[in-house]
RNA sequence: GUGGGCGUAGCUCAGCUGGUAGAGCACCGGGUUGUGGUCCCGGCGGUCGCGGGUUCGAGUCCCGUCGCUCACCCCA
């Protein structure tokens, strides 16, 4: 093996990418009946959108952009995240003038450079889906629902929701600072790794596997006991409207989310058998974000899911296969007469344009070998044209699934085979 | 960025204490089989990740390097 895919990326080869594209096709139908619609933005944008939006803090920005000059010498990233394009698009194209919120999703891929291991890779395939433009918690709601009626659709079993609300940035210092108070308090018994954390991301502490560590930190205090009463109204409803629907929840006081822009709500959904990178969809209200960009105030909620790591749970759920319906074609032209082959291969396409699912022999196979190849192709009619036919303009029609053989003239051929399909 | 494990045919792997490369699956061909997804035979296919070293001789030992993988970290 010469060549190689650099780390960190991967192959989706047909029998995967048929399963990937069934889930996105479900997350397609789901979100577009609700009336979210499709969008797509660049893989590229400059480093300045992410850098400002992300919050220069975040491992994200610091060390893990795809970062580089162009021939134009602009500073230029590979996505690494997909909310930052899209609400730059919504800002750019004057869409507040559009009924709030808008609603939108795509489905693309984004690149983080990081170690990679099972469910994280350097290039992933995101579903994220974004509703800007409005306050209401039913927004919120909306988004996880949907999102965990999508996943259940395609049989995901297992999952498990967390929500918390985080407050507003402003809110947020102020907790932030009593948890460093608390922290430092028990600095003593705290290991490198959380002392490093109530520097940078003191919010991040609570994810600490030191068990000493853990057990300090579950006294500590915890944002949702003192949310702000803007907050805590906000979340109550967004429960309320989960409530209402049936959709289970935990809250989980110490979920957070990576981007510094997220506001009130943020949501996780996990798959815990996928092992360390078990989350699977995480998403979040971002209500400052477009003053960031210096945008006028534009609330906004919105989600990615993983799409890698969703495609590896339904591999190891076992139900992957059932996503992808059985492949078989309709048709199998075996032609042991040299001089048919044009011939029949112009009749392929007449079939095609008829609905008809048809194949017939691209490399040379022997007779025996076109007739093993239509079995592994799972062709429910074989059409035999060899010497005797040919000279007879007529073919040797044989439906494997009703069984049988009859001859049928060539000019008939496309009609008699349509026929059998629809009947 | 930090650790652990691993790197032999397209895939899954075997190669004992170093002696010069194998199996199954897949692919192609032939035979057989009640219109035939069986079985049998044959073929194709490998610089044993790469580079050094030890040795008469290394897939097998040592060092380095690259890659994969799991975990930390981070997050989808």
């Amino acid at each position: 093996m010469t060549l190689k895919g650099p780390p960190g990326t991967q192959d989706w080869l047909p029998e995967r990418m048929a399963i990937r594209r069934a889930v996105v096709d479900r997350a397609t139908a789901i979100f577009g009946a609700a009336g979210y619609a499709e969008l797509a933005v660049p893989l590229f944008e400059e480093t300045g959108l992410f850098e400002r939006t992300s919050g220069e803090s975040s491992e994200v920005v610091t060390k893990e952009m795809y970062s580089f000059r162009d021939r134009g010498d602009r500073a230029i990233s590979l996505r690494p995240e997909l909310t930052a394009g899209i609400v730059r698009a919504y800002l750019q194209h004057g869409l507040h003038k559009r009924p709030q919120p808008v609603r939108v999703f795509t489905c693309g891929t984004a690149y983080r450079y990081n170690r990679p291991q099972r469910g994280r890779l350097r290039e992933f395939v995101q579903f994220d889906a974004e509703a800007i433009g409005s306050h209401d918690a039913a927004v919120d709601a909306e988004l996880i629902a949907l999102q965990m009626a999508w996943l259940e659709a395609i049989g995901m079993t297992g999952l498990e929701l967390e929500v918390n609300s985080i407050d507003t940035p402003a809110a947020r210092r102020l907790y932030v600072a009593d948890l460093r108070d608390y922290l430092d308090r028990h600095a003593a018994e705290l290991s490198d790794d959380v002392l490093r954390l109530r520097d940078t991301n003191p919010l991040r502490a609570f994810d600490t596997k030191h068990e000493r560590s853990q057990a300090i930190l579950a006294d500590a205090p915890k944002i949702t006991d003192r949310l702000s009463t803007e907050a805590a109204a906000h979340f109550a409803e967004v429960r309320a409207f989960l409530d209402a629907r049936g959709v289970s929840f935990r809250v989980e006081p110490t979920l957070v989310r990576g981007l510094d822009y997220y506001t009130h709500t943020a949501w996780e959904i996990k798959w815990p058998a996928l092992g360390a990178q078990s989350t699977v969809s995480g998403g979040g209200r971002y209500d400052g974000f477009a003053e960031v960009l210096g945008g006028p105030p534009t609330p906004g909620v919105g989600f990615a899911a993983g799409i890698d790591r969703i495609v590896l749970a339904l591999e190891d759920q076992g139900i992957a296969g059932a996503l992808v319906g059985p492949v078989a074609i309709d048709v199998f032209v075996q032609i042991t007469e040299p001089a048919a082959r044009p011939a029949l291969h112009a009749l392929l396409d007449r079939l095609r344009l008829a609905g008809v699912s048809a194949e017939a022999d691209l490399a040379g196979r022997s007779d025996k070998g076109q007739w093993k190849h239509a079995e592994r192709v799972g062709a429910r009619i074989v059409v035999q044209c060899g010497p005797s036919d040919w000279a007879a303009a007529t073919v040797t029609v044989r439906d494997r699934e009703r069984g049988g053989s009859e001859a049928v003239a060539l000019t008939r051929l496309v009609d008699d085979i349509v026929e059998r399909i629809r009947g």
